[in-house]
RNA sequence: GGGGACGUAGUUCAGCUGGUUAGAACGCUGCCCUGUCACGGCAGAGGCCGCGGGUUCGAGUCCCGUCGUCCCCGCCA
C-alpha cells in the first residue's frame, strides 16, 4: 500500500500517557498496531509504544480516507495518528488499560510503514519458545516484559554510576584487544593483520588492568564492562557477559563490603525491595559445613552438622568420619518413597552412604539394629531433633580396615580435605532438594550473604599441582603467609564472594601488592619465574613500581539484573544473547569469512577434509 | 567432552500398542458487521512430521546416524 510521510509532524504524547484530563486535546500519537478490531463502519486500533496502549477509533463520517486506510492496516504496521482525545462512555471504559478511560478519535491516519505478519504473538505471556524469539529478537524485544527488563537494566546502571562516583570511583575504560593469559578460562582470540601469526585475546575480565590502575594512583576505579570467556554455556552463563568491575587502593574489607551493600540496597530499592543490612558474613568452611555450598541460600533453615560417628557405631558401619547430620523439622511424616527419593538425590550427589531416623516417641528406629540404640540417640541429639522430626545422615563409605591397629587404616577412616568437600557439596544438593520439596524457598525472599576465607589453593588431582581457587593475584591472609609453601591446603585467601539466594553474584579479593609474595604464590602454583615473566611480565614490573595495597570485586551484572527481574535465565535481560552453543541466531554468528580475509591475516583453515588427508598421508608413511 | 528432554502448519501443541486422506487453538487471507477491546459471523489457504539412512507389506510413530533448541555434569568466577 502507499505509505505516508511523517513530514514535520511530531509526537505530542506517548501511547501509555493519555488520561481523562486530556479529553478534548488534539494529539499526535505514533506507534505500532497491537491489534485491529474492524466492525465494518467502525474500526478500533490498539496503538502501542514502549509506554503502553491507546485505543484509536476510525469513523468514516469523520475521515473517509483514514477509515479506508485503517481497513488496510495490519498487525505491527507503524502508524501516526492525529486526532482528538475523547472520554469514553461509562459502559465502554476499559479498566484493564491505563488509558482505558479515553480513546483517540482519528482525523488523520498516516501509515508510516508496513510490517510482515509477526512470526509469533507478542502477547503470549511467555509461551513462545526461545528459538524463534532469538531469531526475531527485534519483535521479541517489543514485548512489555523485555522493554521492562532492559529499561530496568539501564536504570540500575545509572544507580551504579552515581553510587560509585559518589564514593570517589573513576570509570576508566580498559582494552578489549589485549593479551592472552592462559590461566583460567579459554580466551577468545583475535588475529592481528599487522602482526601475522600474533593474536589479541578478548579479556576474561580486566583484572590486571584494574590492578595496574591502582598502581597508577587512580585510587578507586569502576567499570561496567563486557568480559569474554570461551567456555560452555549455561542458563546463567554467556560467552560475553557484563560485570561491574571495582577496585580500590588501601582498602579494608569492611569498607568495601559497606560500599557494595549500600549499592545493593539502592539497586533493590528500584524494585521496591528493602534489604536488611549488614549482610551475614560466613567463613567458607562454615558455609560448607552448614549449607554444603560455597554459595549458600540462607533464605531458609536446614543446617547440616559434621559429627564423628557415635562410639557404638564404629566398626558396625563402614563410613569415614565425619558424617553429616541434618534435622528436618516435621520430617517424621515423610513416606517411605519420599525418603527413598531423598536417598537417590544423595547418592547421585555423590554421598554413597545415606541413612535416616524418624523421631517418633519411644519407637525404636530401624537404624538402631545396625548401630545400637545408644548411637542412634546420640545422633538425634547432635542433630538437635525432637519428636516428629527426621534426621538425615550422609557419609562416604570407607574400606573395611585390613588390620585393626595399623595407622593407615585409622587414617582411612578420616575424610581427606577433598573428600570432605565432596561430602559437603552432596549435603548441599540434598538440602536444596529438601527445600524445594518442602516449599521452603519463598518468592520475595532476598537473602544476601558474604562468603569469606576461601582456601587459597586447591589441589588438582589430575594435574598433580595446586591451582588458585580464586585467581593467582589473590592475597593469602596475613596470618597464613608462612603456609604458602609449608601447608598450601591450610592457607586461606583474603577472598570473598557475594551471594544472593544461593546465586553467586560477585567475587573479589584483597590482592597481592608485594612482588615477593606474588613470586611465592606463583611458585606454589608451579608457575616458573620464566613462565610468570612471559605471561605477566608487564604486571610484575608494575608490582615492583610502588603498588599500594589494593583489592576489589567484580559483580555479575547480568545475574543481578536477572534476579531483580525474577528471571532464572540471564538471556532474558540481555538484548541480543547467544544460544547454549554460543550462536547468535539473529545474525547467524559465528560465520565463515572470505578467503581474502584469511589470506590477509596469513591464516589457513584446516578443514575436516584436509585433516583427513593429513591423517591418510601419515598412515601411508607408517 | 558426557548425560537428559525436545524437534509435527506462522505460533503453541495433540497425534494411543506402526495402519487408509496428519488434527486443534491462536494467527493469516477474503467477505459481512457502527462500540469493540482475546470483537463477532461465514468461507478459505497453509505441512519435506528437522535432515539422512534402516527395519517393515506399511513409519509422524520403531532403530541408527546427523543437525538444531533447552537443562544439567565436566569446564567456567
Amino acid at each position: 500500500m502507499e505509505l505516508d510521510l511523517l513530514g514535520t509532524r511530531h509526537r505530542t504524547h506517548y501511547c501509555g500517557e493519555l488520561r481523562s484530563e486530556h479529553a478534548g486535546k488534539k494529539v499526535f500519537l505514533a506507534g505500532w498496531v497491537a491489534r485491529r478490531r474492524d466492525l465494518g463502519n467502525l474500526i478500533f486500533i490498539d496503538l502501542r509504544d514502549h509506554t503502553g496502549i491507546t485505543q484509536v477509533v476510525c469513523r468514516p463520517e469523520l475521515s473517509a480516507t483514514a477509515h479506508a486506510k485503517a481497513e488496510q492496516v495490519r498487525s505491527e504496521y507503524v502508524l501516526g495518528i492525529e486526532g482528538e482525545v475523547a472520554l469514553r462512555t461509562p459502559e465502554t471504559v476499559n479498566k484493564e488499560l491505563a488509558t482505558g478511560e479515553v480513546e483517540v478519535v482519528v482525523r488523520e491516519l498516516l501509515v508510516l510503514n508496513e510490517a510482515r505478519t509477526p512470526p509469533f504473538p507478542l502477547d503470549d505471556e511467555g509461551r513462545t519458545n526461545e528459538e524463534p524469539r532469538l531469531r526475531y529478537r527485534y519483535i521479541d524485544l517489543r514485548r512489555a516484559r523485555m522493554q521492562h527488563h532492559l529499561r530496568l537494566r539501564h536504570q540500575a546502571g545509572l544507580v551504579v554510576r552515581e553510587h560509585m562516583t559518589d564514593h570517589g570511583f573513576v570509570d576508566v575504560e580498559t582494552p578489549f584487544l589485549t593479551r592472552s593469559t592462559p590461566e583460567g578460562a579459554r580466551d577468545y582470540l583475535v588475529p592481528s593483520r599487522v602482526h601475522p601469526g600474533h593474536f589479541y585475546a578478548l579479556p576474561q575480565s580486566p583484572q590486571l588492568f584494574k590492578q595496574i590502575l591502582m598502581i597508577a594512583g587512580f585510587d578507586r576505579y569502576f567499570q561496567i564492562v563486557r568480559c569474554f570467556r570461551d567456555e560452555d554455556l549455561r542458563a546463567d552463563r554467556q560467552p560475553e557477559f557484563t560485570q561491574i568491575d571495582i577496585e580500590m587502593a588501601f582498602p579494608t574489607r569492611e569498607e568495601l563490603f559497606g560500599i557494595i551493600e549500600d549499592l545493593m540496597a539502592k539497586l533493590f530499592a528500584l524494585i521496591d525491595v528493602k534489604i536488611p543490612r549488614p549482610f551475614p558474613i560466613l567463613p567458607y568452611d562454615e558455609a560448607m559445613e552448614k549449607y554444603g555450598s560455597d554459595k549458600p541460600h540462607l533464605g531458609f533453615g536446614l543446617e547440616w552438622k559434621r559429627v564423628p560417628l557415635p562410639e557404638g557405631a564404629r566398626g558396625k558401619i563402614h563410613v569415614s568420619e565425619p558424617i553429616k547430620v541434618l534435622r528436618v523439622p516435621g520430617g517424621a511424616l515423610f513416606s517411605r518413597s519420599q525418603i527413598d527419593k531423598l536417598q537417590e538425590v544423595a547418592k547421585s550427589a555423590g554421598a554413597d552412604w545415606f541413612a535416616s531416623i524418624k523421631v517418633a516417641g519411644d519407637a525404636v528406629p530401624p537404624l538402631a539394629k545396625v548401630m545400637g540404640e545408644e548411637a542412634v540417640r546420640s545422633l538425634i541429639a547432635s542433630a538437635g531433633a525432637a519428636d516428629g522430626d527426621l534426621v538425615v545422615l550422609l557419609g562416604l563409605k570407607s574400606q573395611p580396615p585390613a588390620s585393626e591397629s595399623s595407622a593407615a587404616s585409622a587414617a582411612a577412616g578420616q575424610l581427606s580435605v577433598e573428600k570432605l568437600r565432596h561430602l559437603d557439596f552432596a549435603s548441599g544438593d540434598v538440602r536444596l532438594d529438601l527445600a524445594r520439596k518442602l516449599d521452603l524457598i519463598k518468592p520475595g525472599t532476598w537473602s544476601f550473604c558474604w562468603v569469606v576465607e576461601f582456601p587459597m589453593f586447591e589441589y588438582d588431582d589430575k594435574e598433580k599441582r595446586y591451582a588458585a581457587m580464586h585467581h593467582p593475584f589473590t592475597s593469602p591472609r596475613e596470618e597464613d603467609m608462612d603456609k604458602i609453601e609449608s601447608d598450601p591446603s591450610a592457607c586461606k585467601a583474603r577472598a570473598y564472594d557475594l551471594v544472593l539466594n544461593g546465586s553467586e553474584i560477585g567475587g573479589g579479593s584483597i590482592r597481592i601488592h608485594r612482588p615477593d609474595i606474588q613470586r611465592r604464590v606463583f611458585q606454589t602454583l608451579s608457575i616458573t619465574p620464566e613462565k610468570a615473566r612471559e605471561r605477566f611480565g608487564f604486571f610484575l614490573d608494575a608490582l615492583e613500581s610502588g603498588a599500594p595495597p589494593h583489592g576489589g570485586i567484580a559483580l555479575g551484572w547480568d545475574r543481578i539484573i536477572a534476579l531483580m527481574c525474577s528471571e532464572t535465565n540471564i538471556r532474558e535481560v540481555i538484548a541480543f544473547p547467544k544460544t547454549a552453543s554460543a550462536v547468535d541466531l539473529m545474525c547467524d554468528a559465528p560465520g565463515r569469512v572470505d578467503p581474502d580475509q584469511l589470506h590477509e591475516l596469513e591464516l589457513e583453515l584446516k578443514t575436516a577434509e584436509s585433516m583427513e588427508a593429513v591423517r591418510a598421508r601419515l598412515k601411508s608413511v607408517e
